[in-house]
DNA sequence: TAATAATCTATTAATTTGATAGACTTTAGT
DNA sequence: ACTAAAGTCTATCAAATTAATAGATTATTA
């Protein structure tokens, strides 16, 4: 399951790409729109601006903008941020790879099959869904 | 990723099937050649016999056996039975269903559709994913 | 009936997740 | 220059979940 703090992400990152390129919207105005407390969504916010996703500008008239453009932005790129790995065993993970403590020899482990081929197509399902392709869903659905 | 729990429950059955239909095994056995805390272990089995997977017998001799066949016991069943639901999102999650606190409109959300594919995705190989299948890989590995 | 091994109830420790408070910095407009 | 607006930084705290432990109880077999 994902945490609270990367579907809050999600759902800032949505409502951004659905304002990509109409200036700085504040973090009040988002937290207030997708019911996120505000004190969170700063440190989110921050989070994604030093990953160079999100830009932000101080002061009067400031606020937080798209930095990347939304078919660049992806589900994997903003789960691995906010919550890390993508697959369910640390040892098949790609990213965040740790050897398994119970596993005496990897090799010859018969359980991390299954969990490389969820890992692989979780990957590219994910990688597959943008934050245009999200935004456009909505417009077409009409909300 | 799964819980300690989860991935305990799994080596304790995979050694189980290991030696399927050879008699009762002492809780005492699978944590010292898993490395499983004992305790912990026992609540894990306990819960496994009561979820029909496993048998056990008490007294002396005693010890716990799996009680359906190697093949009938995939990784969903574990993992649901351990952790939870499997999908990423409780609004797409086939048996742990809750909607989203903050999607007003589930019907025009864009974001469950890429969640949906990947729990689709995932629920297929970990059904394929059984003991039996396990245990055969670990012997062709040559463990 | 004694030893063995699972079962049950309760508690505790550790970790992670979610949320908040307040001082500080930058910027725009007057 | 001053002031209000809005993001940034540091620190902490609360809640929830996960992991682990302790001890008494029950059932079984030899």
């Amino acid at each position: 399951m994902l945490s609270k703090k990367c579907k809050y992400a999600i759902h800032a990152l949505v409502y951004l790409a659905e304002r990509y390129q109409q200036g700085p919207v504040h973090i009040q105005d988002i937290a207030e729109a997708q019911h996120i407390p505000k004190k969170f969504l700063e440190a989110i916010l921050l989070e994604m601006r030093n990953a160079k996703i999100l830009h932000s500008k101080k002061g009067k008239g400031g606020g937080y903008y798209l930095y990347k453009k939304p078919e660049d932005v992806n589900m994997v790129e903003i789960i691995r941020l906010m919550d890390g790995a993508i697959s369910l065993l640390p040892c098949v993970s790609l990213n965040y790879y740790e050897p398994c403590e119970e596993c005496r020899d990897e090799v010859t482990c018969g359980i991390r099959d299954a969990f490389t081929g969820v890992r692989d197509e979780t990957l590219k399902l994910l990688a597959k869904s943008t934050l245009a392709h999200i935004v456009k869903r909505q417009r077409e659905l009409g909300k």
